[in-house]
DNA sequence: AAGACGGGGCC
DNA sequence: GGCCCAGTCTT
């Protein structure tokens, strides 16, 4: 039986075979390993900040067998400065899933695929339709914003029952038998045509049809009704310096920059000068009654994440003895690219990088 | 259902 | 400073 399409499913498949000229290493890809990785990379990530991201990691590990089989930290590495973190645990848990339980069959139904761990419905949706051809529609930002917009939903999309309705119209418009080119047709037109910023209506196919338009509510759409609040940490970071060696350690309690390294750290709820770190309670825990002698401070550093402001302040010391400090490591300096650290670590090192600490 | 989770680009 | 980006997981 064929299904009629509707008028937008035609126009935007039309709008790709004939103007969209957008072009990304992973466009067009079959094996489902590459698309998947793509996919992974570029959750809540633009195209342009996750592409040499995505070539590294093809040119490390070209199969999925080559991603399980890699250690740990040297994938830590590669993914550090993308930011979500957890992504790339997940991943890596997902391509040895992959490796062991389906022997590096890389799973063709959506609910297999959905099931590895960092894969929800977009991912699986794209990847069940990019690899298989499987009738899913892919709902993310891009599709939730040509939706609201042509359609005039006002629904907010970041409601229960916003993602529901969107999800089920994304799925009436998917044309069965071309899911692949019908999913990177949309994605592609929300991001040429109708951004999110200055959105090219005037040479929009869909304009005749476009509530949103007609009604003078383009900027207004899609609706978002959570508002993110935005707290101030203050990181005081000390440079544990014994002989060529430095103390780090790997963030692992439920907060940002999980699995990566930091230095030694007092956290304050405001700026704090060195005689207040050096009085305080967990600077005695780090040293118990030793006094070590601070060399230099550097100056703050900012870092604003979406719901944090990170101000951090690194403090050098050398001790003559090594404290004993529990969950540390003492690695030498020269190591530390060895290790994957948080961008306000990196710059400050980057700044640095003469004159070591 | 609501928060948490990075970093960067654009206005 | 605010919004958004080929979203997912935890609580």
């Amino acid at each position: 039986m064929i299904f009629p399409r509707h008028f937008f499913t035609e126009k935007l498949l039309e709008w790709n075979r004939e103007v969209n000229t957008r072009n990304m290493p992973w466009k067009g890809e079959k094996d489902p390993y590459r698309i998947w990785l793509s996919e992974i990379i570029l959750q809540q990530t633009r195209v342009e900040q996750g592409w040499p991201y995505y070539e590294r990691f093809i040119q490390h590990y070209p199969t999925v067998e080559k991603l399980a089989a890699a250690p740990e930290e040297e994938v830590f590495r590669l993914w550090q400065g993308l930011g979500y973190y957890a992504r790339c645990k997940n991943m890596l848990a997902a391509a040895r899933e992959i490796t062991n339980t389906y022997l590096g069959k890389f799973p063709d139904q959506y609910e297999q695929i959905k099931s590895l761990k960092g894969i929800g419905p977009y991912t699986a949706a794209a990847i069940a339709s990019f690899a298989f051809n499987l009738p899913y529609a892919v709902l993310d930002g891009n599709v939730f914003r040509v939706l609201s917009r042509y359609f005039g939903i006002e629904t907010p999309i970041d409601s229960t029952a916003g993602k529901k309705q969107f999800d089920t119209l994304a799925q009436e418009l998917l044309p069965e038998d071309a899911s692949a080119a019908y999913n990177q047709s949309i994605m592609d037109f929300g991001a040429v045509v109708c951004k999110p910023q200055q959105p090219l209506c005037d040479d929009c196919p869909l304009r005749k049809k476009c509530v949103a338009l007609q009604h003078q509510l383009v900027p207004l759409l899609p609706i978002k009704t959570k508002k993110l609040q935005i707290k101030k940490r203050y990181f005081n970071y000390l440079l544990v310096n014994y002989k060529e060696q430095i103390f780090i350690r790997k963030r692992t309690d439920s907060d940002i920059w999980q699995n990566l390294h930091e230095f030694l750290l007092i956290e304050t709820t405001a700026p704090s000068d060195i005689t207040e770190l050096q009085t305080s309670e967990a600077f005695r825990n780090y040293f118990g009654n030793a006094k070590p002698e601070i060399e230099r401070v550097s100056a703050p550093f900012k870092q604003q994440l979406t719901h944090q402001t990170i101000h951090s302040q690194f403090i050098s010391i050398h001790v003559k003895k090594p404290p004993v400090l529990p969950g540390f490591m003492l690695v030498p300096r020269n190591s530390l690219n060895n290790y994957a650290f948080p961008k306000t670590i990196t710059t400050f090192l980057e700044s640095n990088h003469l004159q070591l600490f």
